[in-house]
DNA sequence: AATGAATGAGGCTTCATTCAT
DNA sequence: GATGAATGAAGCCTCATTCAT
């Protein structure tokens, strides 16, 4: 008896893992086609084949479905981060490393670099871990004399919104992908890095990045 | 009775121009306080004053009504632009007083910034004007010398995305107004100016900024 | 034009005067019918004959069909009670009058009558001015020692107790018009009014109420 | 074996009345607590603590359930009732007791009072037990000359109709317990008893109403 | 028996749009 | 031209009910 409920109680998580996965893939990829704003609730619900209900059994508010599309997406980039969280010293070499891997991994699934970019026009709770990080490394680059010493705000800035713009181009096809090796040598061209070294260190961690990426799903 | 009817003529004309320009005028403040998804267009019509039928007589569909906010808001850039169209022969000067400038009558009058920021993230055809302008420019720039000659459309994604991360944080109060001075001087930095000439660049083009930028409204 | 801007405004305001009326008929008749917990807004419009929107162009909210609905049976409960609203000294054959007046106008128009009792069990603002009119008929009644003195919210209780369910039974059909007849003569009784006048005053305000009584709508 | 397998069905049996007496408590207590209409079935299970499908098992339709509520809050009063049952002579005392018996147990016990009232606003089929009972007694006292003679529907509506508002400003606190003396006292009135005597009967009744209720669960 | 995931009908509300005056 | 009442499609959300385990 025991062992049999125990079962039935395992099998039944499973399932409710199952459909929620399916929502949320499903969220994922609506949202990427139409859009944060255009997408409703019919849509996911559509696109997962399920019912109404169903969704509502899941995500009792849309909060919660924000806040698991959120938990998603941020998991898969610290996945696509992990391999580089330690070892490199030089800064520039990190920081070229974890644009260009990031950028890699939303090319490689279109759905989720739309939804990064989608979704930061939305009221979700900002990614403020990358801020962050970044500005950990910025400070520290420049205590080590590798960056050069100015606001890191302003520094944060300069990456992020150059990224953005590059991702944007990048997933909309007006750009090849090699755009990415001359936008992140020109941020850190704009850090302190000679140009010619700039241009070595990120076409390095483009191969790398390359290399690295392989089925993203 | 010809001049009667002229006259007349003439009246209605104006009216019908103020009216149009209230209606603009609300659709701007209503976009930028609640968001361009938000807002509807019984807000527009609430903030204008006049009825919703009346509102379908001057915007018969959305679109119009966007194009005339598009066209609304370049025109008001390229006046703000306007006494820097020529006489400056240095492309990074020129280039430090376009972005401060932009920079400073959004700041000046937030409206008109915080509908530039909110209006990107929507279908409203975007327009390449600018864009156009500062691909000529960074060209120019490169064949005599001044910029280093990488990819335009990297160069293009640095300095307008920068930008963009630059005002959202301005209008949003989280840096203050001096912020734009080194992000500006990054940029150029990134071009090919040196950093200590950079600062310099900025730092007036800050100022100059500053000064012109008078009464938004 | 002045003229026909005004006549144009009357029209309009006449119209939705005419809408308004069509909803609040067709609420009273569909809550009389179902009861209020079953009555959707869908039923409203449907037995008004407008749109679903329409109705919300009324009503925003649900508290104010409530609302709408309470200040008409009200109103129509005073218009019924006015006549009798001066010129009668013996307390007893006021009441008695009142109580069949009441009586004898929501049996005329069931649909209303209905509503009296389906409402009661809402949270609708209850109906204190009748309560607080009975209240002080009754404490003049007893200085004037027509009226046995007893607490005055016993003697509310039973009156209003008992029409409400003698009033239930004449609209379910399970007793006869002249039911109210042997009722009030009964809540006369126990204010301390002999057997034999209770009767007759009870019977004769029946028969005034009945011939007053035309033309429920 | 056969020991076994009783003892086992005993234990079932039992297993199954439990839940059946918990979902029922629970019923009532959700429907005393936020009226018949706003409670939901969700509520139920949840104050059961209980699963969905456990309440369709013990009552697969909404009716099996109102019926159960029905037949416990009976069994209930008739419990209440039971020690008055026989050996009381005068209908008047007996009506006293009765009415007062049944107001203490609701006042004792609330959730059980509430359910009462907020029961009856719902197409749940009333139980006529207690009508009819009523009507017996009364005409038993018309033809032993204890009662006033008059149309019985007129005096049960009088008796339950008063009662009823009473109880209600009972539960509501709008009025001590001993409103419910001069409310009994005057229906007694009305029904043919002498002023002093009411009251005498009405006050001995609420006394030994009040020592027989104790411990309401 | 008990469970609880899934269902989908049904009600609510908003809002862009039309149109008679 | 201006008006604003009317419209109805499109979303949202709840909840009674079913059913596989």
């Amino acid at each position: 008896m025991r062992v049999n409920h125990e079962a039935r109680a395992a099998a039944a998580e499973s399932r409710r893992a199952q459909t929620r996965a399916r929502l949320i893939k499903a969220a994922m990829t609506v949202i990427a086609d139409k859009g944060p704003e255009a997408a409703s609730i019919e849509d996911f619900v559509a696109a997962a084949g399920v019912s109404r209900g169903t969704f509502y059994n899941y995500f009792p508010t849309f909060e919660d479905l924000l806040h698991a599309l959120n938990t998603e997406t941020s998991e898969a980039l610290d996945k696509t981060l992990e391999p580089i969280r330690s070892g490199i010293d030089d800064p520039a070499v990190l920081l070229a490393l974890v644009l260009h891997r990031v950028m890699a991994s939303f090319v490689a699934d279109p759905v989720r670099g739309w939804l990064s970019l989608k979704i930061e026009s939305t009221p979700i709770p900002r990614q403020a871990v990358f801020e962050a990080r970044f500005d950990a490394i910025y400070k520290a680059a420049v205590a080590s004399g590798r960056f050069r010493d100015c606001e890191v705000a302003a520094a944060r800035n300069l990456a992020f919104g150059a990224f953005r713009m590059g991702l944007r181009d990048l997933v909309l096809g007006a750009v090849g992908p090699d755009h990415a090796v001359d936008l992140v040598s020109l941020i850190l061209i704009a850090f302190g890095v000679t140009p010619d070294e700039s241009t070595k260190i990120s076409r390095e961690a483009f191969s790398a990045a390359r290399a690295a990426t392989r089925r993203p799903e």
